[in-house]
DNA sequence: CTGAAAGCGCTTACAG
DNA sequence: CTGAAAGCGCTTACAG
């Protein structure tokens, strides 16, 4: 009976004041100290660390006054071992834009604050040789908890496979869905280029010239796609001479501005599949004293720093990474728990931004 | 005497072969199958695996064989467990410039490629109660290694402490030395500085002004003495009526633009002490109708991504960030190794770029 | 130069 | 609802 008699929480308040005084060298509490300062095994902490239901919620309250008190923090390296996984979220890129990438990364790291897991970033080149083993040997041997992955490599599929094969949890992003809905963040990136394309066409464009992205990479595509289909809903057509092939790089719009601005007729107005080539044309305007957006408008994808500096500011699509990243992670993390209830929110959309470098066609430019 | 006989490495090879057939579910070897098919104990792979000079080379030799036969790679969790230390790195910022905080992520990934350790990305906000708390516990749980910190969170005495206090190894990366050698990569700000304010003295230019960052932070103050040091090699002066304080942002740089081309008589240069303010004070001149760099020299600092892509193309100073983070991994690593050896290489020196938005200031100028 | 034993801090069946 | 024992894959004194 002694035995079943509840100690009070004083008790245990002043054996943790004992503990911390004895513990001169600072040494970091562990599942043993905490269990000894219980009067309980080691097995019942655990189970309160890990939320398991099976423990009275008295036993409960006492084990968890004493962990706050004597500040105790299950060891990951330990857990690790034992459960034979990591606290540790990957990140898998291959996109060389930094801005793309930081953003991501806040986005997961806004995800996984609070809750003990930490973010290693893991660049990969999906040309390498060794692509497939490095990535299979980094999610085996840190036993990551789970990855995410961001265009263009999350639309490879033998690194999914790869992933499968290893067992780890992964989140791909991609414009389109590429795998099962748990396992995907949406972009939309379609719905973006169609915006764009409805911008121009509203504001009375008819001879439009796109410079696209690599064709290998589903965002330039659905990019293209979508801005056809906005212009298509205005009966305007992107007539073949006047697309111009990109890489995503600022001089290949450079270079693509250059070529677009000779055909002649010369366009009204371009649309690049992201900022760093909407960057490039701009520049190639100016240098050839083409006047943005009087005689031609140009508009962006992404909205990342360079929109604004440039001048004029570039009108954008705005995919939000950061929320991208965001979803990611909590998606990760949800793997295994309840994903019934109200359904995944994987889905984002990009939305337009009217800046200065587009306007209506002028009058004199032969807008047929 | 059998015992003393050296098994032949066919022997061994078959073995592995026989193993890696019984091995149907495909586990990852541990030490222990290593350790059987050696013949020895798994101290004598713990051995090998350390690099340990207690044994003897044709039993190392054997064991490699098998090693790299079978796959074997230690477990990192295993090993952190025992050692009471992870193999991650952590990289502690709060820089808010996605460019440099990239950059730096590289250079430090250069330098962990192949060595199996990882990069634990942490940003942090100086400004939050808890920050100093955020990151000890940060460090401590994971038992990281080491950690890389950027300005100007690397200015900060008391993360250093704290640092110290965990007995972790950190390297910090600032524009002076603040700590031991072997913990700093000095990036001499100043020296860049110094640079920009000869290079516009060495155009002729005798009114120029300058947008400094916080003077709280080091760089900021480096940068605008470095400059003042490089004018003063002309006699020329920094007039106080022409500093602008700007705080590293575009929109900083935008206001400070405006308020010194209003200036009477104006500058015929200005120096920014960063990129994204340089890009503001160019953006404010085209709003004035101020040509650059026929009226207004500008110069930046840092050459990310924004300085070729405003027009005109900016004139900066070149930090190797990248070099910078690569270094910075590198020293962590040799951390109780023999840094005796030739020195260390902790020092990086900025480079100037010129580029189109600067040049002699024009005749009408009144240039006094 | 090599090994047997104990330990790092957790968790997982299993039994009660 | 709770616990004793074994184990995750390594390393560290210690002994030889």
């Amino acid at each position: 009976m002694a035995k079943k008699k509840r100690k009070s929480k004083k008790t245990f308040l002043d054996a943790c004041r004992r503990w911390k005084s004895d513990n001169s060298n600072n040494r970091k509490p562990t599942i043993n100290d905490v269990a000894a300062l219980a009067g309980v095994s080691k097995k019942t902490i655990s189970r309160v660390i890990n939320a398991s239901p099976l423990v009275n919620p008295s036993t409960r309250e006492d084990i968890q006054l004493i962990i706050d008190e004597i500040g105790y923090r299950p060891d990951p390296q330990a857990r690790g071992l034992a459960l034979q996984r990591s606290y540790l979220i990957g990140m898998i890129y291959d996109n060389p834009n930094p801005q793309y990438v930081v953003n991501v990364q806040q986005g997961i790291l806004d995800g996984l604050r609070g809750t003990g897991f930490e973010l290693v970033v893991h660049p990969c080149d999906r040309k390498s040789e060794t692509f497939l083993e490095d990535a299979r040997s980094f999610v085996e041997l840190q036993k990551l908890y789970g990855v995410v992955v961001t265009p263009s490599v999350s639309e490879d599929e033998r690194l999914a496979e790869v992933l499968r094969e290893v067992d780890c949890q992964y989140v791909r992003i991609a414009s389109v869905a590429l795998d099962r809905d748990e396992r995907m963040i949406v972009t939309n990136d379609r719905a973006g280029g169609r915006d764009a394309g409805k911008h121009l066409a509203e504001l009375g464009h008819k001879r439009v010239a796109m410079v696209t992205g690599r064709r290998s990479f589903r965002s330039a595509r659905e990019r293209r796609e979508g801005f056809e289909e906005g212009l298509g809903e205005f009966d305007i057509e992107l007539a073949p001479g006047y697309v111009a092939q990109g890489n995503y790089t600022f001089e290949s719009g450079l270079a693509a501005g250059a070529e677009l601005i000779d055909l002649n007729p010369p366009p009204t107005a371009i649309f690049a599949a992201n900022d760093e080539m909407a960057a490039g044309v701009v520049q190639s305007a100016l240098i050839a004293g083409i006047n943005i957006p009087d005689e031609l408008s140009v508009v962006g994808f992404d909205n990342f720093q360079t929109a604004t500096r440039i001048w004029p500011r570039l009108t954008t699509v705005e995919s939000p990474s950061r929320q991208i990243g965001l979803l990611a992670a909590r998606q990760l993390l949800q793997f295994g728990h309840d994903t019934s209830d109200k359904g995944l929110h994987n889905h984002t959309t990009p939305k337009l931004i009217w800046r200065k470098s587009s306007g209506a066609p002028s009058e004199g430019s032969n807008n047929t």
